[in-house]
Order: structure tokens, then sequence, then C-alpha cells
DNA sequence: AGTCCAAGTTGTACTATACAACTAGAAACC
DNA sequence: GGTTTCTAGTTGTATAGTACAACTTGGACT
């Protein structure tokens, strides 16, 4: 096997163990923001609200999902819904204070593990990791893991 | 910010939306097998063979987690339960002919997804970025995505 | 007006998961 | 050698996240 291909089979691997580690404690470290509620209000803070369907659209989850997780989102005051003057069929959602506070919370304590987890690297070789990250990330959809 | 600091941003958002993708897509592209079994099968494969509690500290699964998932891969006869000799509490899992071939076919598969994703790249990046990821996953458990 | 489309909700079902209570077997201890 | 303690695994129960299908409501376009 050529370097290349072994360095995708490490890749591949490597991949894969994040995701499942990701995937299996992501409940446990934050137990008051699962890890799709978290980029869901996140996608909120960046867009400055947007409507249910932009979200199931840019998640790829189903229309029902996102109205749950919305539901609850507002049930537990995170968020909230403006009736879209212009179309009564759309709630336009909106972060509230508090929703603001826990996602800054959750993203300051997630960072810092990140941080923890990086404090050895050499700065060179940090941005050269974050940079193949999003190159990776940035490839075409619909490809493996995505 | 320094370059270093940002760098840690970007993994962070990059690993987070990874994680994401990972977990909408897990149970869509190989219906005959979820990410956990794939991962489970392949340890099995690796290891030639081990215990459900093994299987339970490695990946942080509880061992009711992994007994209802041995359960269901043995009744897929992916796997084979052998009583341990030795200890009469003990199943030793094993790969059936049936469960090494899926687990080829669907490793097939996803290599070749992430060959295409990563088809652009120069050998010399691909060398760089699987080394990224090993010392990364490779750090302290506990951390982020742990 | 009538048809079709779009946004969201609700009913239902399934999977993955954890925790707690349990059984069965092994080991340790005195 | 019997009692206590530990270990491996199963089962009961509950929860979260998800999808799909059926439905409701409101716009849009002839």
């Amino acid at each position: 096997m050529s370097a290349a291909e072994s360095a995708v089979e490490t890749i591949q691997r490597e991949m894969t163990i994040f995701a499942r580690r990701a995937r299996a404690s992501a409940g446990r470290m934050h137990p008051e923001l699962s890890l799709v509620s978290y980029t869901l209000l996140g996608h909120l803070e960046e867009r400055d609200g947007c409507r249910a369907t932009d979200l199931a659209a840019h998640y790829a989850l189903d229309k029902s999902t996102v109205s749950r997780q919305v539901a609850a989102l507002e049930r537990a005051a995170l968020i909230e819904r403006r009736l879209d003057p212009e179309d009564h069929r759309v709630q336009v959602l909106h972060l509230t204070e508090a929703g603001r506070e826990i996602l800054a919370q959750v993203t300051r304590s997630r960072r810092a593990a990140f941080r923890e987890r990086l404090a050895e690297w050499p700065e060179e070789d940090l941005v050269r990791f974050a940079a193949y990250l999003e190159r990776y990330n940035a490839g075409p959809a619909g490809a493996d893991a995505e």
C-alpha cells in the first residue's frame, strides 16, 4: 500500500473513532445541551434567527425532528418564535437572552476542553491541523460521514 | 487572538461539524450496519475475538448497551459467542464468516468514500493530516469529544 | 374558486443509550 | 469449606433522537 493509501486508511479510522467518541460523550459533557441543540443554537446565533425548515435542510434532519427540538428549546426558554408578518406559516426562531448565555457557557467549556487537549501542540501544527480539517469538511457533500 | 488560539477555535468547530454530520448520516450510509456495530465488528476482527466487557470499556459504553448490541449481531449471525472454558461467566465473541464479509464490504465502501473525498490531496498532506488525527485521538481521555 | 405547494405539528415506531436490579459464576478470606 | 465480595452478563425501564406518514394551515398561481 502506498503512503497515500495508508494515510487515507488512517484518516478514515481516526475520524471514525472521533465521531464515535463524540457521539458517546456529547450527552455526558453538557447535560443541559445536547450536541444537536448546541449546533442548532449556534446556527441561530450565527444567522441571527432563521426558520425551522432552514435548520432541517442545513443539518439534513427531518422537519418533524427539528419541530420537536425547537419545541424543547422553546420550553427551556432558550429560543423564541416570532411569526413572520409576511407569511403566517413561518416562524422565525431567535435566541433568547438565556439561550445566548447557555450557548456561550457551553462554548467556553468545549473550548477549554479542546484547548487542554491541544495544549502541548506547537502553533505551527495547530494551524496546519485546523486547515486540514476545514479543507476536509469543505469537501463535496454526500461523501462518507456526511 | 493569537494564531494558536484561532487554530484551536477552528479545530473545535470543524471537529464538531464532522461529529454532527457523522451522527446524522451514520444510519443512512450503511443501513445494514450501524456505526456502532461497525466499530464493534472491527474491534473483534482486529483483536481476533474479545469479551463484551472489553468492548464496553474500550468504547465507554454501558455493559447493557453492549449486551444488546451483541445480541443483535448474534441474531444477524455476524458474530458468535463461545463460552470460555476457563471461566464460565465469560463469552468470547468471534466474527462469523458472514460477519467478516459484511465488515469487509462496509469497510470497502467507507474507504471508497473517504478516498474520493481525499482524491485531490497531495500525498504529503494526507500523511500529515493522518498523523495529526492520530495524535489528537491518542490524547488524554476525558477531554472534549471523548 | 380551486388546485397545488410549503411550513410546521402530531402520531407512531425504532434505535441507541443509561441506570438499576438481578443471576450466575469465580475468587478471597478467615 | 462456607461466606462474603467481586465480575460478566442479562433484563426491566426510561429517555433522547430520529424518520416517515398523515394531517393542518396558509400562500401562490392559474
